[in-house]
DNA sequence: CTGTTAGCGCCTTCAA
DNA sequence: TTGAAGGCGCTAACAG
């Protein structure tokens, strides 16, 4: 059915390994004769090598796995594919997972891309401040087989690791100070969940901006959230309870939960509720307000990760470089 | 680095082969306490095959790939989830391949997958009248490879294909007729690109709740889209001119176009203009004006099309299912 | 009941 | 300049 090395060897009426030598470019000692005979015999044939063979001699599969929580949420999507055309560009190709709520799944995923040998992992978990054993595995496993791994938080963990840093504490000062120089001062958080390094580098972010402007932290404005609209929806009346005049959401999910809620309550937004969100996805574009929102793109982490893990795999250099949010001032939040 | 069938041979004392047989449960002639021992040593040795040397011999390699335009894309995205997830379920891991607009580069995924083993390939491009040279390229060397395909439109083509048909003619009737019905009788399209299967079968579809309404058919309020936010916000001011009263767009991305060009021209949905939609995304709960669309689901089709290609792959029957949207009314559409 | 032998399709020495 | 031989890790006949 398959065309193999040896039908093409057959019908030049030379050994396989000729072939193999002309066909991966070893500039060997070839006559340039044979040489164009084989490459034309190939291509007639329509020859092109099983890649299984392949990796089972090299131990190269020219596949990186990605496992992410979720491929259909937004964000996830447009990273993966970001990976993906970076993997393209440099001949890879990538398999993915989405290993849901389960831990369990995420190292069920390692597994088995390490046995289909991929030859690196893009692992984007959103870390939480105590590594799960299930994570832990993940990690000790790649290690053991050598196989590199890109994160996207710094957790300290043995092994051939990439960190893609993202600065999630300039996010959360940079939307908590626009909010504070707008003449807020009781500001509503809805968080992530409360132990996860991303959600607490935006809290840490939010106290440094109240600190710098003399408002004292307190702690009834803190909602933990979980990066759905839901918990929009649910957060805005206990913070209203609390008498806020404006609101940081950690995602932009959770911003367009505010906006519905708010709805319901009768209350316009921006007039009496600003908004600050973060991930600005292309959300903004569609609510009728704008949101302000702090940048996180997806694309770029992407982008980046791909690169990062390229860079393992070759071991070659990879300068570690960590992204800075900007805030994109938009509707959502003006003077009190 | 890796352990290999006969590091555990050797631990056991006995034969590779021995060791392959108890492993895959072949319900030979072996004795229960090597066959224990080597579960045993097995496990402890933290054994599992090398899928790369398993494929090669066995041709199966648990694998399926999915071909799509953009993975970063809503609707594939949420596709490519329910994809994955079911083919998790059986066992089978996806490589993923977004196009673009190039269909170069789905016949280059193609071969790719196909020389890395996949079992079967999904490929969720939307159908042209005519197909492309790579797109006949692509079913003949899945099917030269013996490879089955699954697509979503029924386009004649040689070799192992599945369908899973979605009735966009239905689809188009539908939203047409419920404009009707509210009173509605210049009714604007924007379309997808005219040779675009899909977007044919839902003007067939518009053409037909017409027709059965007796309002003649105007090709001047029928505008070339192309699915995108962009064309929303072109089409507009044209169709308007056109004295149109109310408007079928033939997916909601387009529609979100509409609203925001809607709010330039000060116009009101759905008291200055009715819509109706196609897709019924999340985008519905996002809208001021909630959107009344022709459900399609993403992740049906995902789901099915993977049950699909699972079943060519076991070479068993599969019956074709075709999806009949619905419509969801909501307040994008009222009274004339 | 178990081990030996032979590949799967390819790459990589080493010898000619 | 080329071919033969060996092996990647595994499975599947066929022998014992």
């Amino acid at each position: 059915m398959r065309v193999t090395i040896k039908d093409v060897a057959k019908a030049c009426g030379i050994s396989a390994a000729t072939v193999s030598l002309v066909l991966n470019n070893k500039e060997c000692r070839v006559s340039d004769e044979t040489r164009a005979k084989i490459i034309k015999v190939a291509k007639d044939m329509n020859y092109r090598p099983n890649q299984l063979a392949v990796g089972l001699v090299t131990k190269k599969t020219q596949t990186i796995g990605l496992i992410v929580p979720d491929i259909g949420n937004f964000h996830f999507a447009e990273m993966s594919k970001a990976v993906e055309l970076e993997c393209r560009n440099n001949g890879y190709i990538v398999i993915v997972g989405s290993y849901g709520e389960s831990d369990e799944q995420a190292y069920a995923y390692f597994k088995e891309f390490i046995d289909k040998g991929v030859e690196g992992i893009i692992f984007a978990k959103p870390m939480l401040a105590k590594l799960s054993k299930e994570d832990k595995n993940c990690f000790e496993l790649a290690e053991s087989m050598g196989v590199p791994v890109v994160i996207f938080e710094p957790v300290s963990v043995k092994g051939d690791i990439g960190v893609v840093n993202f600065d999630y504490v300039t996010g959360g000062y940079l939307a908590t100070k626009h909010l504070i120089d707008l003449g807020h001062e009781r500001i509503g958080c809805i968080t992530g969940p409360n132990n996860m390094i991303s959600s607490m580098s935006r809290i840490e972010g939010y106290k440094k901006a109240l600190s710098e402007a003399g408002i004292p932290f307190d702690s009834s404005l803190m909602y933990e959230g979980d990066f759905t609209v839901r918990c929009g929806l649910k957060a805005l009346p206990y913070l209203l309870g609390q008498g806020i005049s404006a609101l940081f959401t950690f995602n932009d999910m959770t911003a367009l939960g505010v906006y519905k809620a708010a709805r319901q309550y009768n209350l316009k937004v921006p007039d009496d509720l600003s908004i600050v969100g973060f991930d600005d996805t292309f959300l903004n574009e569609i609510l009728e307000v704008p949101l302000t929102s702090v940048t996180h793109p997806a694309e770029f982490l992407g982008e980046e990760s791909a690169k990062c893990i390229l860079s393992l795999i070759k071991r070659e250099a990879y300068e570690e470089r960590i992204y800075t949010p900007i805030l994109m001032v938009r509707g959502s939040a003006i003077k009190k």
